[in-house]
DNA sequence: CGCACGTATCGAAGAATGTCAATACGTGAG
DNA sequence: CTCACGTATTGACATTCTTCGATACGTGCG
């Protein structure tokens, strides 16, 4: 992990600076697109928003993906910690859906920009 | 750089399969969200879009991002090649304004997902 | 309970990324 | 032409990421 040393970027400095993005929100923003920032993890995403119901478990993706168990498990932890997708425990399944508004958001994050 | 060795991952495979997102169009997706996922990267669009004029250059960026001026100029490369930003020389300096439209792209890929 | 099966986590290896200092490139001023 | 200055590129280094194989965890079935 790395702390964040730069402190009160958001008053004072060059002429402009003011109007741009805190530096935190821009790490917020910069989280979220990170995820997005994988082919495997768009994949993922669009599997799972395609498949039936809406909603689809580790076992559903690791084959169309073409990776081992333990790392679609890991790809689904990052799009779970990034706000992309819920997770649901059912019986032995972890069943993973997009979520809610989720993409919305992305997109309005843009705009923030 | 890595050749797409995947072959034909569009046709057949897994049921549901097909109606995902074929492996190149993730991958273009991808690659621009990876652009996106760099909080300095984000803070210099915002720079961008927040300056005079809605564009800047590298000597107006160096500062408020508190990065040397090659790490900067790499940066802007990686934005210009997601398509994100365009360059100008005008004089001596290189002049580097959103891309119009890039980021409702953005929003419209996320969309297709 | 004990086992099988789906999922999560761990440790390691290789690739990619972010950063700097140094240097090369290009352009306008003199 | 030569020089100064803004920008781009290079080489090196540390960090992070992607991936795998192996293993641990949890749940339902017999």
């Amino acid at each position: 992990m790395t702390l964040p040393v730069t402190i009160e970027q958001t008053a004072c400095c060059a002429p402009g600076t003011a109007l741009a993005l805190p530096v935190a929100e821009a790490e917020r923003i910069a989280h979220l697109f990170k995820a997005l920032g994988d082919p495997t993890r768009i994949r993922l995403l669009s599997l799972i928003s395609s498949a039936e119901g809406g909603e689809a478990c580790i076992c559903d993706l690791t084959d169309p993906v073409g990776l081992s168990q333990g790392t679609v498990s890991h790809h689904m932890k990052l799009l779970a910690d990034a706000g992309l997708v819920t997770r649901e425990q059912r019986g032995k399944w972890a069943y993973f859906s997009l979520a809610d508004g989720a993409l919305d958001a992305a997109g309005e994050a843009l705009r923030r920009v």
